[in-house]
DNA sequence: GAAACGCTTCGGCGGCGGCCGAAACGTCGT
DNA sequence: ACGACGTTTCGGCCGCCGCCGAAGCGTTTC
């Protein structure tokens, strides 16, 4: 018979126990579900099951598992449960840690048209991302506003406050006030965290961008053009050249 | 019979594949051996083993798994091999990770201690390690006892030899005389060798060190405070300043 | 009401993965 | 050359976890 002697001397100094948030993501399924919510949308079960390839019950197991660990949270709606991310710090670690598995599986061609208009401007959870984040990431590290690590400069901090970005209360949360987010479309990273929201927000609210139907894809509004030229030093063509 | 329809629908729209680095998180002893990592120590494999409360073979597993997943990246130094975090991003990402985990595993008010003591003072393997070791090696170069790549000088015999320290009989035998010894709390080397070794004989027989149980933590006693500050240059207020 | 729909819970099955001890391998010290 | 030591590899055992189909519950629709 062993020993069994382990786990008497064995025992966690200090730090965290990544072992709860490893189970929730050791599972193919689950890591579909994440991948398929990480742009902040919301989606009932049963799309998500067909999504991942199993049947409702299995997928009802596995959002059970991502509800107890913390990662989503999930929303009666009707005859059906509705489920989103639970937070933007999920968001925020599941694109750190994308860092770390590179390998991305392939996209299917299909709807090229959509992908385009992604790729052109676009949610990433709750900042700007496609090539109007990036133009705009582009545009604040170029006047200065934004230093290296793209912490926030004094001068960013102003003309951000005089284009209606409430930086303060960005920043007065728990989450980093600035994240570099990379993207999956572009090469270059841009602007996520606190600060990043703030932005996408301001830009929602001054009508700049629209959100297409219910998806996480933007359309630049004729107003937000000429915003985007005139306070932001963002010119038009740059969201139309594929970089 | 089952249908197994599923995996012709499912298929990752886009994103990253968190599988993988699920997987190595999932286990209690890998999360533990990451906790031991995450400040950027580098340490054997049988310490990983001890902390984690498993055995040897065990331990080889998960830090097989580990390095397999890129989190951490092995050094074989000697008959043993250091394992420490493969990059600063796994850092940032385990600590973003971290925020998503609050609970905290308890920390053993019993262990952390011992972890201090550790720093503070102990052997690796058979010559003086912590912050001792380092000071002693630092002492010895700064008095110009040790030359470039810890060569011993002909001032560092005389002054070794007067001390107690047999430099003739460490250097009879094939083993080297003076090797350096990167220490995993400190950021310097320190003195290992046949000379190191018999340094901390030195130490230990003349009482300035003693060893503390069967352990390899040592404690510095009185007398040897005294003689650190008199005889090897080194002040005791050295030993407690973290660094 | 009754039927349709969406989701969850419950057994049951199969496979993966963690744990150990024994043994092999390489290095270090005598 | 030999023994000691740290580490890894290899079977074998056991428990956990993911998968399914069937059944149960709540909501919507007729």
């Amino acid at each position: 018979m062993s020993v069994r002697v382990g786990h008497r001397a064995g025992k966690d100094v200090s730090g965290r126990d990544f072992t709860a948030v490893g189970r929730a993501l050791a599972a193919p399924v689950r890591s579909t579900v994440l991948n398929l919510l990480i742009d902040g949308s919301s989606r009932p079960a049963g799309e998500l099951a067909r999504a991942a390839g199993v049947r409702p019950s299995t997928a009802s197991e596995h959002l059970a598992a991502l509800v107890d660990a913390g990662f989503v949270v999930a929303e009666p709606r009707g005859r059906q449960r509705f489920f989103r991310l639970a937070d933007a710090r999920v968001a925020d670690a599941l694109e750190t840690l994308g860092e770390l598995c590179p390998p991305a599986p392939v996209v299917s061609l299909r709807q090229s048209r959509e992908q385009a208009r992604l790729a052109r401007a676009r949610l990433c959870y709750d900042h700007l991302a496609g090539r109007l984040g990036v133009a705009v990431t582009d545009a604040m590290v170029g006047r200065g506003w934004l230093g290296d690590g793209l912490v926030v400069t004094s001068a960013g901090r102003t003309g951000l406050v005089d284009r209606g970005v409430d930086v303060d209360a960005a920043g007065s949360g728990r989450r980093p006030l600035t994240r570099a987010c990379p993207d999956w479309t572009e090469r270059r990273e841009h602007l996520a965290g606190a600060l990043g929201a703030a932005v996408a927000g301001r830009f929602l609210a001054a009508g700049w961008v629209a959100r297409r139907g219910s998806t996480r894809g933007l359309a630049v509004t004729e107003a937000g053009l000429v915003a985007l030229a005139d306070e932001w030093g963002v010119p038009a063509d740059l969201l139309d050249v594929p970089c």
